[in-house]
DNA sequence: TCGATGCTACGGTCGCTTCCGAAGCATCGC
DNA sequence: GCGATGCTTCGGAAGCGACCGTAGCATCGA
């Protein structure tokens, strides 16, 4: 199979409806049952098997067996910055219409939510932008990095930083999702940052869903260490 | 209309083979003729037409018409990353199978080719990590930064680079194409480096591909000055 | 002015894929 | 063991989209 058929069959997964709801909804990380997945897409549970298996079939997916549940997964990280990637092109090309109007029903997914393996909504974009204030790290349009006293700083807070080689240093980058417009903070930094603050009890989930809730221990370290500002 | 809808939209308008053929052509930064596209494409020209219509419409390839021709390109950078990306993500899918065969055609395309508005190719390989070599360039996994020696050295050579304030002193990344598993230097810098590739008259078109032939003056130039071993 | 070229609009055919109902298989709780 | 739950397979219906032939419009060169 040549290289451009193969692009478009990647695209083509992606491109139904269903599907797309299905991978949207995996985009924060966790692991769904297909029946999840079924009521997030709208369709039946025989099309969701059919929909899994195709996914699965092409490796975008990958699937493990917990007694009579099948939890799907993103198979790999790549294929969540490549859905991050059309999702930063539709944003791009929406038209400016109700920008602002995301019913109250979604007010806890813009405070605070998991993109895949690290924070994004407001507080992720605080984070970012506190850390960046702080010379902590440096943010650019494409590419960010941490600084030495960036390094020192997260380490301190019990943040598992990579060994700070040269070239693991620069290991952030900026991530635009949906609903912000702003930079916050992907790579292996901002995934480091989003378990230390699950295993800190920063943040927890909110009953099975991408947002996540700022415990009061959580607003208190945001603020005062790490100079975050919150509504 | 829905985020995921859009999302939808955009992926299946890439999953067409016909249509991902016309994407991948684009890819280079040059702006081609409906006809051009045709035949890559291997359809007719009406078909071709049909399918241009869409995706300008979506906002995905832009139009100018000069004469009786109309040219598309890539409306915006982002796009470019996102096609990238999809083939990330095909190029991590593909099964080991034949990774070394690309017949003989594509020699001079893996020599050294544009990838949108960087260089791609073992060409754009080894300058990038001549640069890194040379400590002008810091390069992650994730993202890449140019360092302080490294923009002076660049400017020394006529390579535009913008005001180096902290936030621009990070414009490079990494990308992955489907020939070379290395990365190269996308972003600003990267497309500074190509101008000024042109514009020095190191490298030049090959006939209207997307490939680009080294100058005598340019293998010099990459290889004393950057230090870059070419084949 | 006239033919050639580049592209687009329309209409009809054909094939693919999405979807669900019905049925079947494994697992869990009792 | 027995019903309930979670998921899959099979089959058929319906709809959409890709494709081309024909025709038409604009532009270029002579």
């Amino acid at each position: 199979m040549t290289s451009t058929a193969r692009f478009a069959e990647i695209s083509a997964l992606a491109g139904d409806p269903a599907r797309a709801s299905m991978l949207h909804a995996l985009m924060d990380g966790r692991a769904l049952t297909a029946g999840e997945l079924s009521r997030v897409a709208g369709v039946t549970p025989q099309t969701t098997s059919g929909h899994l298996a195709r996914l699965a079939t092409a490796g975008l997916v990958s699937v493990e067996q917990q007694g009579r549940h099948r939890y799907h997964r993103l198979a790999t990280p790549s294929i969540a910055r490549m859905l991050e990637s059309i999702m930063q092109v539709a944003a791009d090309l929406e038209p400016q219409r109700r920008r602002l109007s995301v019913g109250p029903r979604d007010a806890s997914l813009r405070l605070a939510r998991t993109c895949y393996d690290h924070l994004a909504g407001t507080l992720g974009v605080a984070l970012a932008e506190a850390l960046a204030q702080a010379s902590h790290i440096e943010l650019g349009p494409d590419a960010g990095m941490v600084t030495e006293g960036g390094i020192a700083f997260l380490r301190q807070l019990g943040v598992a930083v990579e060994d700070p080689s040269k070239s693991r240093r620069i290991a952030c980058r900026p991530c635009l999702d949906w609903s912000e417009r702003r930079a916050h903070l992907a790579g292996s930094i901002g995934a480091a940052l989003c378990t230390r603050s699950f295993e800190a009890g920063w943040i927890r989930r909110l009953d099975g869903t991408r947002a996540v809730a700022i415990t009061p221990k959580g607003r208190q370290v945001f603020a005062e260490r790490f100079g975050a500002v919150l509504p």
